[in-house]
Order: C-alpha cells, then structure tokens, then sequence
DNA sequence: CCGCCGTATTGATGAGTGTCAATGAAGAGG
DNA sequence: CCTCTTCATTGACACTCATCAATACGGCGG
C-alpha cells in the first residue's frame, strides 16, 4: 500500500484539468478531495476568511481563539490543516505566530472546480 | 438547539459573497462547510467528473459502479448525498434512474472561493 | 401473477475527525 | 534563573462517515 502524500492545493491544480473537462482520474479525484476536505470545515472557514480580512491581511493565533469560540489548542489544529493543505502560510516572529493566505491558492482549487 | 437545514449549494452562493471579500459569518460558514463537504470525497468528484463527460451529460447508476469500483449501494449513497446537496439532479425513467450535473452548481461554489 | 432487473434503504462496522484538558516547548522580561 | 506569555503536541472521547451485505421497492416482461 504506497501511501500517497498530501500535496498542496497549488501542486494540485498545476496538474490537473477542471472536474468536468475530462475524466477525473482515481489519484487525482484524490487529491483534490483531500484539498476540498481541508476547507470543508465551518472553523476552518471563518479562520481564512478572518485572516484575509485582518490588519496586513495576516493575524495571529491570539486573534482568532476569540471570534471563533474554540479552545486555543482546536484553532491550532485547525490552522495546522490549512498549512499542511497549502492554505495559509506561517510565519515565527518572537513569541508569536503569524498567519497569511497563500495567494492563487483558493483560486486554484476554485479553478478546478468551474465548468466554464 | 435549532437544527439548520441542509441549503442547495445554488442557494449558498446566492446570499453569500466571496471568503475573502469580508469576514463570514458563523451561518454562512456553516452552510459553505457542507456544501464543501458533499464535494470532499474522491468517489463524488469522480461521479460528477463521469456524469459530466458522458453521452448527453447525464448517466444511471449502473454506468456508474463499475468505473469506481465500489458496491451498488454505496454508489447511490453518494449519489444521494450530491443530489440533497444541489449538485445533481435525479430523473427517473421507466426502471433506470439519470443522473445529471446542475447547471451553475459548481460554478457558484467555486465563485465563493476566488479571490479576486 | 410471478420473477427478473435496476435502484434505494437499512443495519452494522471500522476508520476518520473535531473538540478539549493537560502538558510541553520556546521566546521575552525581569 | 525564574516566570509569564504564546503556541504546539498529546491523549482521550464522542461523533461522523464511507463502505458493504442484506433486504425492500418498483417497473417490466412473460
């Protein structure tokens, strides 16, 4: 059983032609499952749609526990998913931790799903 | 605890506006979450990817099991899921069932998501 | 009326996941 | 060196979900 690794969105969308053009293939129905699952959460959401409407377009963890009325260590979780997916982007200055979204990375996973 | 209905991804789009434009609400979060979520699975993706590129856009569920290789009942389990969520549309004829992709259906998710 | 074929539903099971409390790690300031 | 703050990790628990076998439903041909 080769376990295949989570690749980030923008790799997935480099490879892959929208949904409806050809044929998905198995792999590659795959990946972008995985991609879509990463945002297919309520928390997860509003994290990214808090982030890019934040002072610099970024924010820190500290932030985001309040508006979201989730424990400290659940908005990490959450945000280590958006990373790992290739969402949000980290950045360690000092004691904090800074969040930005990746940019082309939700338009990339949004181009592959138009029909046009 | 008021349990909130399941909205076709049509009517998802139709009240809310892009991820990144302003911050979402908790609401709206919600319902994007699980339109997201019935498009989060690689057998869905690959079922709207045959529907859409078969003779006359739509298929039966027989066309169907065979290409994902999974058990007749579980290929209309996801099909119902995809169906309940807005994306395909179900039309019975005689014995067979014909499914097809909804017009604008991904289209308006995929508007939610881009950034510019 | 009976049996066949295509599809939907039910029930069960194993895997995955969202959440929190507790704990660990690492930098900042005294 | 000690403590406080910020964030990440671990472990546990409840809940969701993908899947299949078995069964039910419904139209069609004999």
């Amino acid at each position: 059983m080769t376990t295949r690794e989570l690749l980030p969105v923008i790799d997935v969308a480099a490879c892959c032609s929208p949904l409806t053009r050809e044929t998905i293939s198995a792999d590659h129905a795959d990946d972008l499952a995985r991609s879509l699952k990463a945002l297919a959460d309520p928390a997860r959401l509003r994290l990214i749609s808090i982030v890019a409407a934040s002072e610099g377009a970024e924010a820190c963890v500290c932030d985001l526990t309040a508006p979201l009325g989730l424990s400290q260590p659940t908005v990490s979780h959450h945000l280590k998913v958006l990373v790992d997916a290739g969402y949000l982007e980290r950045e360690k200055r000092g004691t904090w931790a800074y969040f930005r979204l990746v940019p082309g990375s939700l338009d990339s996973v949004a181009h592959l799903l138009v029909t046009v």
